[in-house]
DNA sequence: TATGAATGAGACTTCATTCAT
DNA sequence: AATGAATGAAGTCTCATTCAT
């Protein structure tokens, strides 16, 4: 029977969490070791490993703290009556989520998990988990939006739905690297994208402007 | 005068860099130790520090041999008189070097190099400089083809170029993560985008079809 | 609140600097791996580093552990009432530290301090320190002889303090490579060379004997 | 059958020591590699391996080399028709030795040896050798000068000699350390030493002042 | 003879993890 | 539960020496 409450010790596990996420986002996962990280935490050498079991553990777990994230933004996206507004939430939300300074670290561990994942499943599963959330409720507009007439029928909604994933990840990756080209925002030509690729004309009448406001 | 010659001397460093590539690909920089890339490499572990001063750099020369491939694609495009067929050969190109499985190893490795840009200037450096030469080709098909009228003018060509970077990067990590939909292939898509968004009225009628004939 | 006292922390410090000094004795500084001293003082690899950051650190703990011995000399010669006897003392002891067989190491250690000194400043300062109590104290002997009236006044304290030391060293060394004459001590001759070189005629007739016994 | 004359031969292995004296100086003997002498000398790394068995046969010639010149000094000294000036001269010698900035390398150097003849028969043999040699140059002036009435007959000539060199070790290597008290010349005091310890009253009356002239 | 590329044993140091307190 | 000292396997890199040319 623990000594300690299940809030202390959720409390503990963010703490140590907060702080892996610091220094993973500053010297990478592989140049950041135990002691740093404990040290950071202000917990001691043994007390990290009563919370996780393996340094690769921490590095699991803000992976799945992320598509946690990605979870509630399509919740969110859901609630939205209109698809295609849902649809425009949604990359808004993403597009918020890209220009964050405070979700600065979040990225960088982010890009750092799909190095990850490409050799520890358990990571792999997680990055899939959560973008196949997002593509899932992704498709689930696009359909909606052909159901109700305002999307072109001939449209694969998963391809939309790909591409727009492969999209934001590059911009993540792009926003976190600082290639900073200082000019053009990406956003209205997303905007304009959806508007002329996937609207019906019908559609496009109806939304002369279709609510996507990513500052990115 | 050298006991080696130069082109001896560049085999060796580039049946190194091929073992260290195929090392990468599958166990991660971080846990590729000397020692494998030696074994794989047939070369002995004081040979291999002939070659590249640190482990470091061998990753870094397979970043620098990543944007060389880029510029290569570039110098391609750019050969193409008309700026629509340049633009589709260019992304054709790309396509097919997301397909390839030979180039699997690349593609892999190329996601590491992300991470570890995070931390390594270096590494920073030959990444950017890599996108930057895409950038630059995008950018100038898009205006060539904006002076002949057959793009739209109000079009931003940066931003054109950078969403299709991110993209394409996007594309490369969701195919490396083998996050096989099995369904929906993106390339008719992205064709369908670059029709309905970039061209003008006129341009799309005179190409009923660009020529994008990417599968992935 | 540490898990073990400062006592525990000495005690182990000590174990590992007592087996380096044995086998920096036996095969030298550079020629002595970390790998038998961790074998010698029964510590594991790792823990040798948790009272040392490098290697180099334990011969300069070495050095300094040196000249904190010829610190105690000094201030048990300073405690002797009568300058002649306070030199007398302090030659004496270095005297039998040149004899002792348990110093044995402590002298080829010192040796090759000296080495080491030429390229290390840390080192350098060490037995520069060393020699420097040695030589104030020695001045401070002299000229106290002086102001009584027993040691001549035209001798120069500091050219005797260096004649000294470097007599010492000179005579630890030849002790150190065995250079055995099996022949002639020394002993006699420096108290001789005491006696007629500094004591005034006054003072050699009231101390037919200075108190040097040193066997060396 | 050599292509090569022996005097080509003996200016390629000077030209090699030369450069390790100067290497081995700056660096210290451990931390020189065969790769930094083969630069410095402008011989190939295979060339050095021709004049050299391993790299400690190196430090042996340069050893070797050192124990010639002093063999040199002795010769000098003992072709002086009178004793005590025979004594005077080999004191001004090897007191001139001292502050030589040329000799700089060769002192330092000289102080390595003694540290690696601690465990290396073969420099400790070249070594004892050098001082065997100054040890019977002193020893067989002073028993003239004894025989001839100017040493008091009841001086140990063995432990005359040993003190002497033990003496200029030991001054060899307070230069060698900068330990530079900017005071007090040692040259007087040595020479006051002599006169009051080793000199009959009838010969200290003859020789108002014995020649030497060190200004060290 | 001379060269310099190649070798591979081994050195120092780090660090994830454990466990007695 | 918490601590932090201890562990030892393993990693990167160096360097004296060799040998084919």
């Amino acid at each position: 029977m623990p000594k300690i409450t299940e809030a202390q010790r959720e409390t503990r596990r963010q703490q140590i969490l907060d702080a892996a996420l610091r220094c993973f986002s500053q010297d990478g996962f592989h140049n950041t070791t135990t002691a740093v990280i404990v040290r950071e935490s202000g917990v001691s050498q043994g007390t990290l490993y009563l919370y996780f079991a393996t340094k690769d553990e921490i590095i699991v777990a803000l992976a799945d703290d992320r598509h946690q994230g990605e979870a509630f933004l399509s919740a969110m996206a859901q609630s939205e009556q209109d698809p295609i507004e849902g649809l425009g939430l949604l990359l808004e939300l993403h597009g918020q989520g890209l220009d964050d300074p405070r979700r600065a670290d979040l990225r960088r561990v982010g890009i750092q998990g799909w190095a990850e994942a490409l050799r520890n499943p358990t990571i792999l599963a997680s990055v899939t988990e959560g973008s196949s959330l997002v593509r899932k409720e992704i498709v689930r507009l696009i359909a909606r939006g052909q159901r109700t007439g305002r999307i072109r029928p001939e449209i694969a909604p998963e391809a939309v739905a790909r591409m727009l994933i492969a999209l934001f990840r590059g911009l993540t990756l792009e926003v976190s690297l600082g290639e900073d080209t200082g000019l053009a925002n990406v956003g209205p030509l997303v905007e304009d994208f959806i508007r002329s690729t996937l609207l019906t004309d019908a559609a496009r009448a109806a939304h002369p402007k279709i609510p996507l406001t990513s500052k990115e």
